[in-house]
DNA sequence: TTGTAGGCGTTATCAA
DNA sequence: TTGATAACGCCTACAA
């Protein structure tokens, strides 16, 4: 036969933490006034308020945010999987991702998907079933597969886009202008009178990739200048592909090369530094990507910021708005770069009075 | 009167998510039976485990992380408070212990406290609320309040202190031996000729940040340097700090400084900047922290590497062990740091053989 | 081997 | 205003 519930629930009286039941014993009171209470919800006297507020001192009663979660069927909790927290590009933005989370009363759980399929799929079936009430996904290049899109389908789990689009999901994106990007910095580097500039780009596959890519041969044609395929390279926005980058262009001399992230830029300096060839003497470069330090080592590096921060911020306030329903149609936040001139470009190797002319001219030829 | 328990599980027919009881009813078994053959636990005959299964695949069923949590009483989620993502010393740290955790079958919830005292009192009561299993902590130089030790003490929630150690706070830490870094990092300069040595702490109210400096003072004592208060300044860890620190020390025109970690230097570096002082010409750097960009720009960055990935990999590792209970006792890991000559020390400045003596003497003088 | 039903700690509904 | 009790979705004694 059935013990009875009551008793069982009430009893409890080991050393473990207190539960609601136990404040409601504490102050002789029914397990909802001490939710009302609590949650401030519903009218409570006066009296028995003040009760409950006792026993909730005394017993240094805590809820347990499980088991609200459970029942209300929401976890403040979101998801953020990111290609890898270490490239430097992303703490910045889960830092923006972070204080936006937390000032609205959600958690973050970081997950990093090196960009690879299987990681990916793993965390997302993770974080469905851990029950987040939004997902921030900076996509790997592969495509969703169906059954992926049925679970988040189902489980109706917002889902915000960083930085890259996914073919096939509708949903938020953030991200930036990278087409703009890559004009502003090739244009920069051919108002300084580069006419060879070579172009390091991430992988292909991936959508800001691409439009950093397309915003290279736009320039080039706007400048009147001849796209090179032996000056062209697809790496994978890590520093060891920026290194290889830097053996297979340099040889061919180019007056200037643009290269589409922090990583790759590294790698490819260090190629330089083995080939011998010194920037910006010998070649002007710009890359993607600002970072409080690059004002003050050599070469400065002249680039193309982005706001990371914003990114981030902006990431949650979307899926803040979905998951409170204010808005239901996707759309796409696209946030300005930057161009940041500093010294690698070889700007300071030109006359002054052009170099300043070159600065302040924003106007195409 | 109570409605048929049994009944009411068993409705769920809306386009909801499909719990467990849907899953036994579509097999024609109890829910015991699914429970067991999703965890794969008890002995199930073969002809109801293909049941399950079936049905499980056909209602696309995917278990409530958040209800198995309640009711085990585990969530297999660790909390990890830091200092602040943004700060490049920590990405390569929570990447470690994301690693670790993920491989473990755990989560990470990411929380940054800024140094903050109150921002970390609230996430530590965030943590225990949502019942991590485990709690990563950087602490801030406060010490824990009577109500959180209580609070930690009643929730048994396994700490592991990162880089910091707090007063009272008897548990386990990971941290790097910080005292031989400094050593290290004066040894060298005064190895290759430097006597006026500056250096640039972190806030004393951290454990780090005293052993950096009491490592300082041992090495200028052992090498015979007489200490001057006027070649010291008490920074915070960040930039602007730094930058003070750099117009407060250089004017003293120190032959070299030792500034302990990598935000401070690069506020120290602009200070040089606006002074007109170079480096290493003018004075020599050794740095804290070490990353993948210091060794192609100028001036190459002398350091003293930490290895941050692996802190934060003994990090979890540690936790895991508590979480088990295969470890009752607290221990401390001290992870070695690192020197990596460069050339912002002034080492290439002196006669080739002294240099080359000096990079291999390890000894005492 | 399998099923029944209580417990995990909340919230929420509906009488009283 | 309060209280009793059914969800929430899972695990797991204990029974059969």
């Amino acid at each position: 036969m059935p013990k009875n519930v009551k008793r069982t629930r009430t009893a409890n009286r080991g050393s473990k933490v207190p539960s609601i039941y136990d404040v409601a014993r504490e102050a002789k009171v029914s397990v909802f006034t001490v939710s009302a209470v609590i949650n401030d919800t519903g009218r409570v006297s006066t009296t028995l308020a003040r009760r409950v507020e006792a026993a909730v001192r005394k017993l240094n009663y805590r809820p347990n945010l499980l088991a609200r979660s459970l029942a209300k069927q929401q976890t403040h909790t979101l998801g953020m999987v990111v290609t890898d927290i270490a490239n430097p590009f992303f703490p910045a933005i889960v830092r923006g991702a972070e204080d936006a989370a937390q000032k609205a009363g959600y958690s973050m759980l970081l997950c990093n998907s090196d960009d690879k399929e299987d990681k990916e799929a793993v965390y997302l079936e993770l974080l469905v079933s851990k029950r987040v009430d939004g997902i921030i996904l900076n996509k790997t290049p592969s495509t969703l597969t169906v059954a992926q899109r049925r679970m988040l389908e189902e489980a109706k789990v917002p889902i915000v886009l960083l930085m890259r689009t996914c073919p096939g999901l509708k949903t938020d994106i953030v991200q930036t202008n990278d087409r703009l990007g890559a004009i502003e910095a090739i244009s920069h580097l051919a108002r300084i009178g580069h006419k060879k500039i070579a172009f390091v780009s991430g992988p292909l596959d991936v959508s800001n990739a691409r439009a950093r890519r397309q915003g290279y041969c736009a320039a080039l044609e706007q400048w009147g200048l001849e796209y090179l395929p032996e000056l062209t390279f697809e790496g994978d926005y890590r520093i060891e592909s920026g290194h290889r980058a830097g053996h297979a262009l340099l040889p061919h001399r180019p007056d200037a090369v643009l290269v589409t992230n922090y990583l790759m830029t590294i790698g490819f300096m260090s190629a330089a530094d083995e080939i011998g060839l010194r920037c910006p003497e010998d070649f002007g470069l710009v890359s993607f990507d600002d970072y409080p330090w690059l004002g003050c080592f050599r070469p400065r590096l002249t680039t193309i910021e982005l706001p990371k921060y914003e990114l981030g911020d902006a990431a949650v306030r979307l899926i803040l708005e979905r998951i409170q329903g204010k808005r239901t149609q996707p759309i796409t936040v696209n946030m300005l770069p930057q161009l940041r001139v500093r010294e690698s470009c070889g700007f300071m190797l030109y006359p002054k009075r052009e170099a300043a002319a070159a600065l302040h001219a924003h106007d195409k030829p």
